[in-house]
DNA sequence: ATATTGTCTGTTATCGATAACAATGTGTAA
DNA sequence: TTACACATTGTTATCGATAACAGACAATAT
């Protein structure tokens, strides 16, 4: 249905060759020649079939991304960042969401591959996704993993300094008073859940505070999660006085349940968490955050992606550490204000 | 460099054609040679090449999806619905970031066309987008348009009712007391914009409230036009007790305006829009807002869009509004609580 | 035994664009 | 005038898969 090639070639009366010489700016036509041929693109409104262009060239212009989730407010700047990068670059994005399930990834990934992506951005679900990325890599494909490591894995990375960001939030809690400190977080098959219990564990010992492990739940990372586990900490006896919550989505659930029992933050629980929220941070600036350069993640990716791509990456894959802000709310109190008491 | 279906033929014996049946589970393959080219496909890891596929059957399996930016809340969902529904079919998403700008619209509509996709769902950046939409129509190019309508346009179409939706959130603000009540809204180019401007004339009429023009503060519908207008507002007189912000990024803006000028809402200045943002709801239930049903307008539109494409749709189009909530919160103040006061 | 039906598999052409090569014509040098 | 360089344009084959048709062979019917 759509016109061809070969009908400009029919209009302007010449061969399909000296139009596809037109369209691609090739020296060698005349001017005369190039002036009906684009006349007759023109006319008739001719797109050329990128698709067929792929298919000879072996080049699609498009990347896949796979994140868990687009309308989490840590992942849609990720998706931004890289979709603005990839177009600056003529590349066009194919966006999947994980829901963080391995199978669903594992669909994606085959799918991405069958559509010809030239390259793969995945934020992954969890360790296990290794099994899903680990034959690309075998195969040469260009792949960029974002949020989360994988295990012994070889691969263009960008992560954030989770340990560092996680310590420095503990210790604020720690500075301004708080000693039985909760951790809600995730099923430690992710390498940022390992690494912010990590950055927890080492602010609490440097602190001399006992590490319990009844203070550390763990859920899914999601609202219900979040929720759940905040019961959890609710029933612990000693009482935390803080949670530390693994990420924006947990958070949210952890202040349902507080909201639920009547739990003013942070007079009756200190609050903080990674992740910092744009409409919260100006509307309601009030949690205490460890902030991520979320569109970094994503325009930093698709750059390292393309390099790949482009074969200017050079065979050293690349691991690229960012860093964390903490920011300083409401949320956990402090040792000059009312500092948090147990009920 | 990959494994082509000529590959499995050759390791199999068999010719391309017979892997070309096995793959698309066709009847009329014997049983031995179906294993064996089975096996050949497994030992090879073969996948199929979806970008020829397409070529000749006319299918991409790709939908295109134009949003003004996926790191608005309100657009993340729509994001979301549109990929989830999209991938139930067998179809993949690739996602454009328009920012509103017309001319990144257009070259984004042109490269979709030419990558093939077998149709578009588009949030207009604005009336003019109409010019870029409409040559699509005109060839039979299957497009749903979402969020906002475009004039003179006959396409499917899935918006909300923002004047009822605005009337109601305009007769609240009225029904705790305000009257001087400021609308920052945009350059009246689009028509959500001007549907919400259209429910706020009217609530102020059946109120007996004169309508006044500068109270109607024109700008961009970003956050940054949310600060700016919101500053014009505070240099009204009368200066107006009560701000209706046209979506949740002027809403920010407006915040901060307001913030800086060390005033509180709902005591010095009520405040409210459209749009509910999870993290807010939960966190900081605050806002008094119009909750539109983001992810519906995401998952519908594609369905539409997806019935167009396979031909169940009929030549009729299809104009679907969808219901808003009126979600009462504190940022409006009541008529029992502190009625707001000049200062 | 021959025709007929059906099962299974291979061949050729095609989707739309392009790479590689071939052909045509023009102008200039010997 | 003949030869050769150069500019311009066309032809053929190809990317990977599949539609449409053709061929081979076995089983059944007459």
């Amino acid at each position: 249905m759509p016109i061809t090639l070969r009908d400009v070639a029919n209009r302007a009366g010449v061969s399909a060759m000296t139009v596809s010489r037109v369209i691609n700016g090739r020296a060698g036509v005349d001017a005369e020649t190039q002036r009906k041929v684009e006349d007759a693109i023109e006319a008739l409104d001719y797109v050329p079939n990128r698709v067929a262009r792929g298919l000879i060239s072996q080049k699609t212009a498009t990347l896949g991304l796979i994140v868990p989730d687009v309308v989490n407010p840590f992942f849609s700047p990720v998706v931004r960042g890289a979709e603005t990068t990839a177009r600056k670059a003529g590349y066009r994005l194919l966006l999947c969401n994980s829901e963080g399930d391995l199978r669903l990834e594992r669909e994606y990934i085959d799918d991405l591959v069958s559509h010809r992506v030239e390259g793969l951005l995945i934020a992954p679900a969890s360790d296990n996704s290794r099994h899903s990325v680990f034959p690309l890599l075998r195969r040469g494909f260009p792949v960029v993993l974002i949020d989360r490591a994988l295990p012994d894995l070889d691969c263009d990375l960008i992560v954030s300094d989770s340990a560092t960001g996680a310590r420095r939030l503990v210790e604020h809690l720690i500075a301004v008073g708080h000693r039985e400190i909760a951790h809600v977080t995730d099923a430690e098959d992710t390498s940022t859940g390992r690494e912010r219990l990590r950055g927890y564990r080492d602010a609490l010992e440097a602190a001399g505070i006992p590490y319990r492990s009844e203070y550390v739940l763990r859920t899914t990372v999601d609202r219900i999660g979040g929720y759940r586990a905040t019961q959890q900490v609710l029933s612990l006896d000693p009482l935390p006085t803080a949670i530390f919550a693994v990420n924006n989505m947990t958070v949210v659930g952890a202040m349902q349940a507080l909201r639920e029992r009547n739990m003013i933050v942070p007079k009756d629980m200190a609050l903080a968490c990674f992740d910092d929220v744009e409409h919260l941070a100006v509307l309601s600036p009030f949690l205490t955050v460890i902030d991520q350069p979320a569109e970094t993640f994503g325009s930093l990716g698709a750059q390292l992606l393309l390099e790949r791509i482009s074969g200017k990456a050079g065979p050293r894959t690349r691991r690229i550490v960012l860093q964390t802000d903490l920011i300083v709310r409401a949320s956990c109190g402090s040792k000059e204000g009312a500092l948090p008491h147990r009920v």
